[in-house]
DNA sequence: TATTGTTATACTCTATAACTATA
DNA sequence: TATAGTTATAGAGTATAACAATA
């Protein structure tokens, strides 16, 4: 079907159907999945921003605030309150850089290294792909992957 | 491999590691279409919650505003608010049901028509998936298809 | 002058609770 | 007493703008 020619107009319109019905499915259980995700974060007694951000926290480095907004791809004014609510529960500490005393490190603390270990699983458990098969699971990679194998920003402003 | 048997212990931790590589990246598509998206819609000077109610309303016959909440899996407070942009944008009218007095019939209007065709294919393009085949969108949604097959509730409190 | 973190402020989205007018 | 819609209020998440300290 259309070998050797272009698309056909009907052709068009399939892959348009297509696309939308598969776009419609695929965020359905992508809320669901952050569902999940946020009951289980939740039980930890954190939101989804401050797991997030405590996630995207190198354990064993301090980074500055700055770091972390850039990987938050957010404002660094939100990092300020992220990370008064990470200090407040004990997962992380802030201290001024000696070198440059504008900046100031974040510092995963010991409990702080024990709760991210638990976001991570929150992040990556989804009991909602429990029926698929392994190999079903792994075409669903490859082909997820194929897609953000393009290249894109993530949230914010203008990076 | 293990056909006969129950799944061996590095069953159980390539299946988890697969998971969560597979649930990272597929939140990661559908946060990169849902800007997409946003995108669009904001082009239609709509927020998300304001285009999505709009979507969700039945263009040809009116309903009360309970059953949008019902819809959106929301609570009745928001629709309020929702609603009176609508009808500030020129796109919904309420009427007061002539049988139950109680309750407000929201009506499309033609302007509304034309903009919630808009919505429609706002939410259903996404530039991301150009670059699969036409197969390989027809395996995705067949996968997502599966898992969202579970049937689940969507946000609110409890239904 | 430019940069880091902070504060003040605002807007969206959502929830709960109290109110009204009906039923 | 129960229901539909509204209002008031609150909290999470995010953004912009102005500021102080430092480079």
């Amino acid at each position: 079907m259309t070998q050797g020619a272009g698309p056909t107009e009907a052709d068009r319109a399939d892959r348009a159907g297509l696309t939308g019905e598969t776009v419609r499915r695929f965020l359905h259980v992508a809320g669901a999945i952050r569902q999940d995700q946020e009951a289980a974060l939740a039980a930890l007694g954190l939101t989804p921003a401050v797991a997030r951000a405590l996630y995207e926290l190198d354990p064993d480095r301090p980074s500055p605030a700055r770091d972390l907004a850039a990987r938050l791809a957010c404002d660094r004014s939100n990092v300020t309150s992220l990370v008064d609510r990470l200090e407040q529960a004990g997962l992380v500490t802030r201290r001024v850089d000696p070198i440059d005393r504008r900046q100031k490190a974040l510092l995963v603390t010991d409990e702080g290294r024990r709760v991210r270990e638990q976001v991570r699983e929150a992040l990556s458990g989804a009991r909602l792909l429990v029926g698929l098969t392994i190999e079903e699971l792994s075409t669903l990679r490859e082909l997820v992957g194929k897609v953000s194998d393009g290249g894109w920003p993530q949230r914010c402003a203008e990076d």
